[in-house]
DNA sequence: ATGGTTGCTTAGCAA
């Protein structure tokens, strides 16, 4: 299986992008974050035309998840529901061939100390929460999306100069470590270790031509799953040319689920 | 120095 995360900053300003690279690549699953259109303006058809079946979370201006997939998402989930404020379209749920998949689009925080600051850090608690009530670790799960958190300095251009923003304060990355700590591997880094792959670069500054980036985008994986994992990587070469999205693809392939191979009886 | 770019909605906000 192989599963994808994009936030594309507006379904609408990147739709022919995103047909082309599902053409391209033809990922089993793609979670999509900050679709900016309501369910009404959401090319289910084009999409459909393509191949895939989406379940969304959507709503007006910003915010808006999906999840895409060969066959119809089940058991949808949309939001916390926790009796919190849902109000803001940022967590959907469903079943693809028997993994579990969630597609996140974690508040940016606006400035440290503010109100949405406050937000971020509540929100990522409840998606702790959420993970525990309702989500197995002993089974296939993958948690994906734009975190707006980068894990560690090797994933920072200049972790000095990033140190204590919003997307690498220390407060954020231990809310990141505590639902890493549900019992998720970084199937990033089950592949590769070193530094300077990134997954956002910000339009502005020449960053992406001087490679100046975070990673914040993420495919999280229980253990039933990342023990399946055989590739990850970040798709670097769809940040390139006119009007792409800020945030590049992220990718991880998983071999089929099966009984593991019996040991030589020569061994 | 709080800049710069893009997108949504139409001057200001969010990222």
């Amino acid at each position: 299986m192989k599963l994808a995360s994009w936030n594309v900053n507006s379904v609408r300003a990147r739709e022919a992008r995103l047909l082309r690279w599902l053409e391209f690549h033809a990922p089993d699953v793609l979670c999509l974050q900050e679709l900016k259109v309501d369910a009404a303006a959401f090319p289910f058809e084009a999409l459909e035309r393509a191949g895939y079946k989406a379940a969304i979370h959507a709503q007006r201006t910003y915010n808006g998840v999906a999840i895409l997939a060969r066959r119809e998402p089940a058991e949808v989930e949309r939001g916390f529901g926790d009796g919190g404020d849902d109000s803001q379209a940022r967590l959907i749920a469903a079943s693809v061939d028997g993994v579990r998949v969630i597609s996140a689009y974690v508040p940016n925080g606006g400035a440290v100390g503010s109100d949405k600051w406050g937000y971020k850090l509540e929100w990522m608690r409840r998606l702790r929460e959420y993970l525990v009530r309702r989500c197995d670790p002993a089974q296939p799960l993958a948690v994906c999306g734009d975190f707006n958190v980068a894990p560690e300095p090797r994933d920072v251009v200049d972790p000095a100069a990033w140190e204590g923003t919003v997307l690498f304060h220390p407060d954020v990355r231990a809310a990141l470590e505590q639902i890493r700590g549900f019992g998720l591997a970084d199937t990033l880094r089950l592949q590769r270790q070193e530094p300077g792959l990134y997954s956002w670069w910000d339009y502005r500054m020449l960053a992406f031509p001087r490679n100046q980036g975070l990673r914040i985008d993420l495919i999280l994986a229980s253990q039933p799953l990342a023990e399946r994992c055989r590739a990850a990587g970040i798709d670097r070469n769809e940040r390139k040319g006119k009007l792409p999205s800020d945030h590049a693809p992220v990718f991880a392939e998983f071999a089929p689920a099966g009984p593991l191979p019996r040991p030589s009886p020569t061994a």
